[in-house]
DNA sequence: TCACTATTTCGATAATTCCGGAAATAATGT
DNA sequence: ACATTATTTCCGGAATTATCGAAATAGTGA
């Protein structure tokens, strides 16, 4: 990923509604929501929902299709993936010393098994 | 972390300027770059560079403390830190099946020990 | 104190973003 | 074709941000 698309993602998430809106759409996955769902959902207007839903699709992190009358969007994990390695390459780049203990402490935000920091 | 303190430092890293400054910061960890220095190796003016680093500064991502006649800017790397676990929660919020191999193709950035296998 | 260096603050302008009312576009069913 | 629903586009105003010249502040050393 490019500075310039990070850029964008960064700026695209830097605003209160529509990281409320990428926050429901994750937790919708894979399913998606529909455009007046989600405005509904936050109290906004459909064309302020409507620009902002532009701005995260400009910046590739959620993905629309039309579903009948209705446009169903979705989070797209992968460029939010995306996004989030740019910034630790960012952090780390050549440095590892730096961005190990980054990634160690990451992990338990899904932990697979750990329950305790019975590592050694 | 709370939102709005993220939304500070996603918006603080969504512009080039400071995100060169932060990546640059990052690199010289942990001497840290004094004001001047950032603007002349990026090309700014100084008081341009010091309102960006004002920026970065409430967004907390940078600390300033004065050396001499020089201001010196250190990265603050937990910081960092904690906004990109702020996006990684944002995104897994009780979805351990969607994160875990996020953070798994996250790992690879800097792998500084044998990771065991997700699941069993 | 004075001169010098480093950085910030002030002030102004241009550009961008946010918001939402009103109108336009698109799909569906009759 | 028409009415209905879903969403977007158009437009304008308010607020915020980016940029930078000029002046102000802070530290250093003679």
């Amino acid at each position: 990923m490019e500075s310039e698309q990070a850029i964008l993602a960064l700026a695209a998430l830097a605003q209160s509604t529509r990281l409320d809106v990428f926050r429901l759409l994750a937790r919708h996955e894979p399913e998606g929501l529909a455009a007046g769902d989600l405005a509904r959902a936050l109290a906004v207007p459909q064309n302020t929902m409507s620009s902002h839903l532009a701005v995260l699709s400009r910046a590739r992190l959620v993905t629309a299709r039309r579903h009948g009358r209705s446009i169903v969007y979705r989070a797209d994990l992968k460029a939010f993936q995306s996004v989030v390695l740019f910034m630790l390459r960012d952090c780390c780049n050549g440095r590892p010393e730096i961005c190990g203990p980054l990634i160690e402490d990451l992990t338990p935000c899904c932990p697979p098994k750990p329950r305790r920091k019975a590592n050694a």
